[in-house]
DNA sequence: CCCCTGAATGAAAGCGCTTTAACTTCCTCT
DNA sequence: AGAGGAAGTTAAAGCGCTTTCATTCAGGGG
């Protein structure tokens, strides 16, 4: 089981030990030479250093965190690191990481919480010391109970837990939520939608109990009512999320009626589908239908037409997580902090084709 | 400097010493009932995995390194975990990873070699087992003298090194490496363009020195060789990858000639890019010109056109990467592997317009 | 001239774990 | 019945490093 590697490992490693004989001097000193924790005369480093060199010292990492009590190490964990936010928010906590001299390791779960609970454990094994969840969720009691579990477990070994994109079950657990804000956000883009003129504006790709997209529907909502659109005037399609999502609720929905102008699609990747759908049914956009996203991912600009969509800096998020982790070490439990985002207009949008004498206001 | 974290790691953790305490064992034997690395009566196993769980004894994995000599851990390298297809290269590698147990980390070098150097050796220090370097590279006297000293350095501590879609400088040197097969890809997706009637095909995104790029031009070339056009018939671009060159590259491509009838992109990326600025330019693909990409990354079939592409399966890269490097170690160096890869038809290629009355072969 | 202070250095303890070598038992075989 | 194992268990060694504590040696003030 464990013989498929033929030990390449075993080759002796230069210690600490050969450095300090080769110097002159013993194991403490070169280990402070080394080490930089306590100062040394420079004639006794530069002796240290160029031991070391010519011996192609190479410390031992496992020593030095044993001895030394843990050691610099962050985790992320997302469902997949080919989805591009998720790989930008990734980015962002390696970059921040690495700023710091921090190592970062990223694991991927699929969206299994049982991989999710082993990764947890093994990066207590590890000694991380932040650890950081990304993604939204549906906020069930399960998510509640598994969360509750992570905070008490990392705490017990001195590790942070950050939250990004997704609740905290209970204000007096000990982690940190740092997120978009998404009702803000959506609010902002349907209000673009409705200042261009559209009054049937279709949601698509809710998904009850997620937080992250409930507060899109909220903002979304708000914004119909700040227009002084009755509550009747909202639809939302629960499809979810992904381009296979917004390719099938689309095509279902053209099917159904045309009784709309304009949809905010929960994320870019279901107005992906959505523009497919669109055109697949012989529609343009945006001449006969205005359609918006969610993330301004990378390639948005590239789809058909450009993206209109909601920026959210996720490589930002990244940044923002570790830095707020390990700057508010005393704010840490129950702290709650917001990132804002903005509109990018590219091309999907234009005034409703029935009132297509407006001017968009 | 050091200051920024108020130590949340100096929590005092459980040891095997009062696990073994609990289970009224000595250390030995609790060591071997937890780590199951030699046997134990079921009876004894029983009491020491109780006392475990009750005291949530959570082992230290450095001191399990420290003193098992090592530990099981891969190391991904690429210029960034945002382009989608090192993004799946890195999730091959961590999928294979996870499932033999193994932990996977990725750095980001943003392409500067002295990160990328930083890296290696962070990796040899943390004890890393197996670094894959992922991406192509022009392969220069400063690259040649970087990976010979990575192969040299990571042998010494024991280390595999694979390069992914990276030559290998010299045949002797410890590395494997585990990349597409460049020229029949390209030679197949010219040969697909060659079929439906075009003749004038230019290859956008050359860079001379990269070892892939050139594969693919050559696979170009030959494509063009087999099918009895002259050598002039090539006409190949050198601008890089990305969307950005691609972009500029095809736009003043067009205000130059339009002496062709399909571009082969060097990868989707500059696809995109062309894509864009042959809409921009007022003509229309597939009508009045055919284009097709490379990698086949996951967006592919959302541009407009849905690109005709060539799948290089990323995750398979990956994924191969680590399985052959742990299952051959015999042939790790020098060995060479090709993985092969397959046109994706879509809409982004029609027959020429000039003759238009041509059936496609 | 001696004692005290501080800088430079070293010997040794010990981080938490695995593993070797030794020691009991308790059988089984002759 | 006694030798020879096998099986279960443990004490102790040590992985490579940092750090505490002790020691040495210079120099400066009383």
């Amino acid at each position: 089981m464990e013989n498929d590697m033929t030990e390449p490992g075993s080759r002796r490693r230069v210690t600490i030990r050969e450095v300090a004989e080769r110097a002159g001097v013993s194991m403490a000193t070169a280990s402070r030479a080394l080490s930089g924790n306590h100062p040394v005369p420079a004639a006794t480093r530069a002796r240290v250093l160029r031991a070391a060199r010519d011996l192609d010292y190479v410390a031992n990492a496992h020593a030095r965190a044993l001895v030394g009590g843990g050691r610099k190490m962050a985790a992320v964990v997302v469902r997949q690191v080919t989805s591009p936010f998720y790989a930008q928010v990734a980015e962002g906590v390696e970059a921040e990481a690495a700023d710091r001299g921090w190592l970062c390791v990223v694991g991927a779960t699929g969206g299994d919480p049982q991989r999710e609970m082993e990764f947890v454990q093994l990066m207590r094994e590890e000694g991380a010391r932040l650890v950081i969840l990304v993604g939204g969720v549906v906020e069930d009691e399960a998510y509640r109970e598994r969360v509750a579990h992570y905070a008490q477990a990392l705490d017990s070994t001195g590790a942070r837990l950050v939250l990004c994109g997704r609740p905290a079950p209970d204000p007096e657990i000990p982690a940190l939520v740092v997120e978009f804000d998404n009702e803000a956000g959506a609010r902002a883009i349907t209000g673009h939608l409705l200042s261009a003129g559209h009054r049937r504006i279709v949601f698509l790709g809710g998904l009850p109990g997620n937080t992250a997209l409930d507060a899109r529907v909220a903002g979304y909502r708000a914004a119909l009512a700040e227009h002084g659109l009755p509550p009747e005037a909202a639809r939302v399609v629960d499809c979810g999320l992904g381009r296979a999502a917004g390719l099938r609720a689309m095509g279902e929905l053209l099917k159904e009626t045309r009784e709309f102008t304009a949809v905010v699609a929960g994320d870019d990747m279901v107005a992906a589908g959505a523009l497919r759908a669109i055109a697949d049914a012989g529609l343009a956009v945006p001449a006969d239908l205005s359609v918006v996203g969610y993330n301004d991912i990378p390639l948005a600009e590239d789809f058909n037409p450009p993206l209109t969509t909601v920026r959210t800096p996720a490589e930002e998020l990244g940044r923002a997580a570790v830095r707020i982790a390990l700057r508010d070490p005393e704010h840490a439990a129950g702290s709650h902090h917001l990132l804002g985002t903005h509109i990018v207009v590219r091309r999907s949008v234009a005034p409703p084709p029935t009132d297509g004498g407006l001017t968009p206001v």
